[in-house]
Order: structure tokens, then C-alpha cells, then sequence
DNA sequence: CATCCGTGTGGGAACGATGTCATAACCCCT
DNA sequence: AGGGGTTATGACATCGTTCCCACACGGATG
């Protein structure tokens, strides 16, 4: 029987559990229980519980659940450029699968700042989530996370290999399939279009050229290594500039769909023929490749799943907190297309 | 000084408030007025607290200060699917504007379900975020959330005008622009592939089209309306079937980025040629459309933008929660590209 | 000299959910 | 009939923050 309290029956807001438990005739601890799914309730009282907190459409409030318990049912995602088709997919499968988990999913594109990466990781962490998923800008964001006990998975880049859980694709037997696929065809002058070398996925892709180059016993042209920036305009602008040039190069990789798409751009503004005068090859297949005419040929790698396969190490971690550092590599498919083709000849 | 007391130095996580107050040598409700800026704080006092506050580096718990003030910093985004280019720049510039405005955003991909849908309203009510951003599946949504209390704004489809806030396009206008086009092109025999067209955005672009159409004293032709699935794989065979027929139309318009994919692949799949055979303009302009050849003309919209007005509205909506709704709507602009032409000759 | 005000500060009650602990009711067994 | 165990429930403290209120100082004013 409820108390002859002098609480206000509706109040302004939400039904709390105490509104629950008055209507179902039981303390809030037994609504705990029944909701929660934890403890003892009884037949008839579970049924009544149930009910009433259906008919006063009651959902536990998070911030009580959180405080209480410490910590929240929320994973931070981080994410480079949403407008990029690869992190778009990749954040799709990371709340997909978070989703089924039961986790609820924070995204912040950080674009390729590592302040905006800062804040966005500061923000996540007064928020309590249970762990986050990072395409890390730099080296700083998955230390600052883990110092402050949360937990996190690096996702197609990996700064702390060996500290922390990362999930990745195999980026030097890709670049090198790709490479390779082009000295198979006799190309001998390979360009490499690529972002940056030093860490990570450049460095990975880099790596696997020069090996593809070096099995055919090519030597390695660093001029034909053409470091574009982080945009299409501006590899636009360097593919053009490399393809202009009095000895250019009859094929090229380009590591990523953002420069691929400038390759593929300044050829057709230079009024090159695909592949007959140069063969074009890319890593990450973007929808628009097996749409163009020519078709390219591209290293798939498959980002939604990548976007899964670090929710489901995030979980684990979030488990077993103290387990060794794993780093998962998924594998990637080299797709050939109508882009390439054997070198003019001369 | 801090006092003697019994509880462990640094305990096993964060820093608290009672922790700042200890080492500052005052009350927790000076740290507190200190740090929020609300209330007195002597000069010294003040500048002992922050320093505390800042060697312990102390982050307010947003849980207990979510549970206290009873709203949180965080909007959440429903969108329907972030591997449709639209949404995910839709996503981009609500994320973006979000953070600019210090909000956090919690995005949840619902699918075309609104089962899902409802279940993430429910997770983001129980977030008590500050507000809600939905590309709505059903009329229910916004319905639910505005009960519980929570502002929404519906964002490129809107069940609720008058009820609640909206941000959209010019949908009617701009089908009526590409369909205008194709008609002063000279056709006469102009198809719709659509999804539906009973609510908001397959409404307003049918009517746009039939508009169109009557402006030039066609008449419609119910058979030319094709209600095509919500995927790629649909629109292609319904498209096929369209364009396999014996009386084929001489144009089509697509009224969204996925069928115009279904009905490009079927011009191909059947070997026909745009615009010599068939002409074909699209609403919402995918980067792929500019890349194809021929390039496709379309209806432009910006998705981004889209996502940011929302945000801005959203945020007025939480300033100012009873003032009478909104709806805005963002201008579209008819890109012609290379796939439409006069109709072949009889 | 008593009163009042402005300036600072601390005490303590919320906010809503959880979970430990105490206790009540009941059954079974001796 | 009494003890021990199980089942089932409620009281209460707790999480970290905010903020209302009480109170303690001075100095000014009547």
C-alpha cells in the first residue's frame, strides 16, 4: 500500500523508481531487483513491477546508474572525417556492434588535429565510458586515455603496439599485392602516392611497396614516392605535377581513397588514358571505384568489420582489463579491376 | 591543512571535489562555487582552490552533476544510415556544430527500422541528453521523446510539423526543378523511381514531379512511378523491369542517392546509353555522380549544412523550450551534368 | 550601543539508482 | 513445537555534485 506521502504524484518529469515502486505497491528496492535482474522477486510482484513501469513508460535514469556504479554503458568512438566513406563504414560497425552489446556510442570526428583529439578524448573520460575505439591522430591520445584507466582499442592506425589493443588491416602484404600486381604486369617505373611514411598505416604501406619493388628487382626511385597532402585537391595537385613530368611513371598506387581520388582526377584532367597510358591502383576501396569507367583496382579492406572486430576487443578488454595487449589484423583482398593493365610500350 | 582524516590518500580513482576541498583547506561548497563561477569566493580562497583543483587534476563527475541539474551536455543523433553518404554528412556537420557549441554527440544508426528507432529514443532519454536529432522512421519518435520532456528536431523528413521543430529541404521545389528540366528538354515520358510517396520528403518530391509535370501539360502516367525498395539491389531490378519495357520512358528521375545507384547500374546492365537513350537526374548529389561518365546531374543538397542547422535550431529549442516550433528550410540547387539530353527521336 | 547589511563560508539535504544488510514469512525436518 | 534453512521484501547508506540556508564576521547606521 502506498505511504500517505505528501510527494507531488506526477511531479513535473520523468517517473523515477520511487514513482515505480508507489505504483506497484513495493519498495524501490524490490523495482531494483526486478528491473536490474538481480536478487530475489516473486512471481505475481516481478509481474506487477513490470507493469506499472510500463504504463508509466519509467527508464532508469543513467546518470543515478552511473554514479552509483562508476562507470557508464557508453564507448567513445574517435574518428578522423566522417565524410570520408572508410571512417563513415567503420563508424557504422563500431555502432552496430556496440549497439547489440548494449553500449551506447559517443562519436567525435577529430578530423586530423591531434588538439581536437585531445579535448574530445578529455571529454570522454569526465564522461566515464566504459572504453574507447581511436583512429589516433598521434602517439598522445591512447597514453592520456590508459593513464586515466580507460580503456581503449586503436583502430586502423596504432600508435602503441605492445600497450595498448589495436585492430588493423594487413597494410604491408596489401601494399605489396598491389605493387606487385603492377611489376607482374612489367611495370618498372611505380609511383607511390601516400600522405605520410613515418607511422603506422604509411610507414606499413610504404614498406610493402619498397618489398614488392625489391622481389621484382626494381630499385627504388624515391622520386616517384610522392608524399600528397591529407585532401583530393592537394594530391590533385602533386598526381598532376608527377604525371606532367618528362619521364613519368607508367602506373600508380595511390595508398588511400582520398589520394586516389586526386590521381584519378589530375588524369583525367591531363587527359590521360586509364590504363592504356597509366595504370592506376589504389588501398581502400571506395564505392566510386567499381563505378568510374575504368573501373580501378583496389586493396578492399573491409571497414565496417573493422569497426566491429574493435568493439568486440574493446568488450573483452572491458572484461579482463589486465589481459596482454592484442592487436588483431584483418585481412584485405585485392581487387582487380580495368585500371590496370601492362605499361605502354615504349 | 588537511584534516586527519581516516579515508585512503588517493583511494583507487579520481579525484573528487571533497579532495580539492581537503587539499585547498575548505568546504566542498566552496570548491564548488569556485569552480562553477556561481556564488562568492574570496580572492586567495579562490586562487588556493584552483590550484588544488588543478595539481589533482580534478574533473567534475558528469554523472553526479548530470544527476543533480537533471540535464546533461550531450544531443543525440538518429540517423538512418551512416553508409549513405548523406547521412554520414549529415552526422558530420551535426557533430562538428555540436562540439563548437560544447555538446557531446551520441549517434545511433536506427536502419530503416522503427523498432530500433524507438529503442534509441528510449537509450537518449535515459542519457537525459539535452536534446534529440532525428532523421525520423515513423511519426512515433518525436512523439515519445517530446512526452518525456526531451526537445527534438526532425531532420530531413518531418512527421511532426507544428507539433515540433524541423530542418528540411526544398523537396517539393526541387523535384519539381529536375523534373522541369527534363520536361523543357522535351521529354514526355518522364519515370519517378521512388521509395514512397505518402510522407514528408516522397511526398513533397512526387508532388514536385507531378507539379512539374502538369506545368507542361503532360499527363501523369501512374505506371511510371516506381516504387522501388529502400537498397541498391531493388532499385536495379525495378528499374531493369522499367526500362526493359516495351514502351520505356525516354527519362528518369531518381529521388534519392541509392536508387539513382539501382537505376545507373540497370542503364548499363541493358547496355543502353545516357543521356542518347535515356536521360537521368537524381536528388542528393553523391560525390560519385560527378565522378561517373557520363557525369549525372542532380539536385544538389548540402547534407552538412543540413546537420549544422539542426544543431543550431536544437540548441535555441533547449534555450528556449516553449517557444512555438520551427521549420526551416535549406535552398537545393538542380546541378546539370552530362546525363541529361533532349530525347532520342522517334 | 543595538541593529542591520554585505560579504564570505560551511552544513546538509537533495538528485535517482543500487546493493548490503536485516528481517519477515514460510516450509521442512526432527 | 522448535530450530534451521530458504524465499522474499524493505530500510538505509552511498555515489559526487549542487545549492539553499544558516551563520559568522566585520563595518556602517540609527
Amino acid at each position: 500500500m502506498t505511504t500517505g506521502r505528501l510527494a507531488p504524484p506526477g511531479r513535473s518529469g520523468r517517473p523515477t523508481i520511487k514513482d515505480v515502486a508507489a505504483a506497484a505497491g513495493v519498495s524501490r528496492s524490490t523495482v531494483s531487483r526486478v528491473l536490474t535482474g538481480r536478487g530475489y522477486a516473486a512471481g505475481p510482484v516481478r509481474e506487477r513491477v513490470l507493469r506499472a513501469a510500463a504504463e508509466l513508460g519509467y527508464v532508469p535514469d543513467v546518470a543515478a546508474r552511473m554514479l552509483k556504479q562508476q562507470v557508464s554503458r557508453s564507448v567513445g568512438v574517435l574518428v578522423s572525417d566522417l565524410r570520408n566513406p572508410f571512417y563513415a563504414e567503420l563508424a557504422a560497425g563500431a555502432g552496430n556492434e556496440a549497439r547489440a552489446r548494449g553500449y551506447t556510442m559517443v562519436l567525435t570526428d577529430t578530423g586530423l588535429s591531434a588538439g581536437t583529439e585531445g579535448e574530445a578524448a578529455e571529454a570522454l573520460v569526465a564522461l566515464r565510458v566504459a572504453g574507447v575505439i581511436v583512429t589516433p591522430n598521434s602517439p598522445a591520445v591512447s597514453g592520456y586515455l590508459s593513464s586515466h584507466g580507460v580503456p581503449v582499442v586503436e583502430v586502423d592506425r596504432q600508435f602503441a603496439a605492445g600497450t595498448t589493443d589495436g585492430v588493423v588491416v594487413g597494410n604491408r602484404v596489401g601494399a605489396r599485392t598491389a605493387t606487385a600486381h603492377l611489376t607482374g604486369l612489367g611495370h618498372r617505373r611505380i609511383a607511390l602516392v601516400i600522405d605520410e611514411t613515418e607511422w603506422t598505416t604509411g610507414y606499413e604501406r610504404h614498406q610493402g611497396y619498397l618489398e614488392a619493388l625489391h622481389a621484382a628487382d626494381l630499385k627504388a626511385d624515391p622520386d616517384l614516392v610522392i608524399a600528397a597532402g591529407w585532401d583530393v585537391a592537394d594530391a590533385r595537385r602533386r598526381a598532376a605535377d608527377l604525371l606532367r613530368g618528362p619521364d613519368r611513371p607508367t602506373a600508380v598506387f595511390a595508398a588511400n581513397n582520398v589520394l586516389a581520388e586526386g590521381v584519378w582526377r589530375a588524369v583525367g584532367e591531363l587527359g590521360l588514358r586509364v590504363p592504356a597510358d597509366v595504370s592506376l591502383v589504389a588501398f581502400d576501396d571506395a564505392p566510386w571505384m567499381s563505378m568510374v569507367s575504368p573501373t580501378l583496382s583496389a586493396v578492399a579492406q573491409d571497414a565496417y568489420n573493422l569497426g566491429v572486430a574493435a568493439v568486440r576487443r574493446l568488450d573483452a578488454r572491458i572484461e579482463l582489463p589486465d589481459a596482454d595487449s592484442v592487436t588483431t589484423v584483418l585481412g584485405v583482398r585485392l581487387v582487380t579491376r580495368e585500371s590496370t593493365a601492362p605499361p605502354p610500350p615504349l
